[in-house]
RNA sequence: GUGGGUGUAGUUCAAUGGUAGAGCACCGGAUUGUGGAUCCGGGCGUUGUGGGUUCGAGCCCCACCUCCCACCCCA
């Protein structure tokens, strides 16, 4: 037999409603904030991401799910979406070729070559925006603001926690900092922790293993290093957040695990839920335009967790349009329904046809299967005199129709 | 990549190393055009895959794979 692909799951029946429905609402808002709708290809040059996404990071060394095309190329697919839109946004121009701000959203499948375990798997989904050639801290604001908005919207409690990282000259600063606090204490970090002093130093104060950060009251931090222009941007988003009515906590030890990001990080964490509750994350990324070729573009954008969100969304947050279904009871009939069908899609009604004639009982028994709310019979009597019969499966009444009486069957099952 | 658990009918699960079963679901029926209940009838499935031990393996051993959970990391 074969299955899907480790990792990857197949949607459908209910949850492919809810799912459908969940990505509705968040192009309506995006529609209504005067978002575009962003899409790239899957399949990008794995350079693409080892650049923009950085050498350094877990995300490019173990995750990337790349392989060689016929022609020998180094292909991978994508990891995440912000790589792919500069890609686009450099190539197309679109820095000189648009007004700015611009704004772009996008929904769509990402991969990961990761062990799958609760909220994650290796075919996952991702809403994102990006906001190109926009440098105030209140443009980062309304950015958050999106994110705070669609968590809203489907009554989802969280929190979101955030920082500054600075720009490539007081980080450096910070950096130094870090790494003379840390080289004194050497021998008490994990082996984890000694590597990533050598590497990557401000990731060290995301390590869960040994924990600096809960161990050491006086580590330094990033916030009170920042230089001027990076102090004052990071005060002033605050101040945003607060006119945009976006509630925060300041957490001086959110670094991201993308290299691109500068001055705003941040990320959103579901309050309810096990261990992967982090929802949403983004933040500023000032020099990614230019990294990836294009001329220097202040940027800011975050991504949303699709599968973490809608595990996040109750079960009855959407309910299916009530389901009408329609039976023939023999053979004189199936036409009767067929025209009957025709006539029901007009009208944009959930109708479902059974053509197969069967006797009146097996029909009630299937729609009762399918969940029909309201079922519609033509049977020997009906088809002679141009009739059809109505049941409402709740209250077990029966009403004659005229088989043209769309008008009058249509009010009918709009009326519950 | 690391660690733990798991894998038997569509599904949920049984089966001291000795010929693989049940509930649910599904299909059919209980006489004439009225549903959810009840009753009756209907299941050989390469026991995840490949090796091995044994007279004999669903059960023991090895490898690989799936799924679940956690770590790492991230959305």
């Amino acid at each position: 037999m074969i299955s899907a692909i480790k990792g990857m799951n197949d949607l459908f029946g209910e949850k492919a409603f809810r799912w459908g429905k969940m990505e509705e609402d968040i192009k309506k808002m995006m529609a209504a904030a005067d978002f575009g709708e962003f899409r790239t290809p899957i399949l990008e040059e794995i350079a693409l991401f080892k650049r923009g996404v950085g050498e350094t990071t877990d995300v490019v060394k173990k995750e990337m799910y790349d392989f060689l095309d016929k022609k020998g190329r180094h292909v991978a697919m994508r990891p995440e979406g912000t790589a792919s839109v500069v890609r686009a946004f450099v190539e197309h121009g679109i820095g000189i070729n648009y007004p700015t701000p611009f704004k772009a959203f996008y929904i769509a499948p990402f991969f990961r070559y990761e062990r799958p375990q609760k909220g994650r798997f290796r075919q996952f989904h991702q809403f994102g925006v990006e906001i190109f050639g926009d440098e105030t801290p209140q443009m980062d604001a309304e950015m958050i603001f999106t994110a705070s908005r669609v968590l809203e919207h489907f009554g989802i409690d969280y929190e979101i926690h955030l920082n500054s990282i600075g720009c490539k000259k007081c980080r450096a600063a910070y950096r130094e900092k870090l790494i003379e606090y840390f080289s004194a204490r050497k021998d008490e970090l994990c082996e984890d922790c000694r590597t990533r002093l050598e590497l990557n130093p401000l990731r060290l104060l995301d390590c869960k293993a040994c924990d600096p950060k809960a161990r050491y009251a006086d580590v330094p931090k990033m916030t009170d290093y920042l230089c001027d222009d990076c102090r004052n941007h990071f005060e002033e988003l605050q101040k945003a957040l607060h006119a945009f009515g976006v509630p925060f906590v300041l957490d001086p030890f959110i670094v991201r695990g993308l290299d691109y990001y500068t001055k705003t990080a941040f990320e959103i964490v579901a309050k309810t839920g096990g261990s992967q509750n982090a929802v949403a994350g983004g933040g500023r990324y000032d020099n990614l335009v230019s990294d990836i070729g294009g001329s220097d573009t202040p940027a800011t954008g975050f991504a949303m967790g699709l599968e973490r969100l809608f595990d996040l969304i109750p079960e009855d947050f959407y309910k299916e349009a009530p389901l009408s279904a329609g039976y023939a009871l023999c053979d004189e009939a199936v036409l009767q329904l067929v025209e009957f069908t025709k006539k029901m899609s007009k009208e944009n009604v959930r109708f479902l046809a059974d053509y197969k004639p069967k006797k009146l009982k097996k029909a009630l028994q299937k729609a009762e299967k399918t969940n029909a709310s309201f079922v519609f019979v033509i049977g020997e009597d009906e088809a002679a005199n141009g009739k059809i019969l109505m049941k409402n499966m709740a209250t077990r009444e029966q009403t004659l129709f005229d088989k043209n009486d769309i008008s009058g069957i249509i009010s009918a099952i709009s009326e519950k």
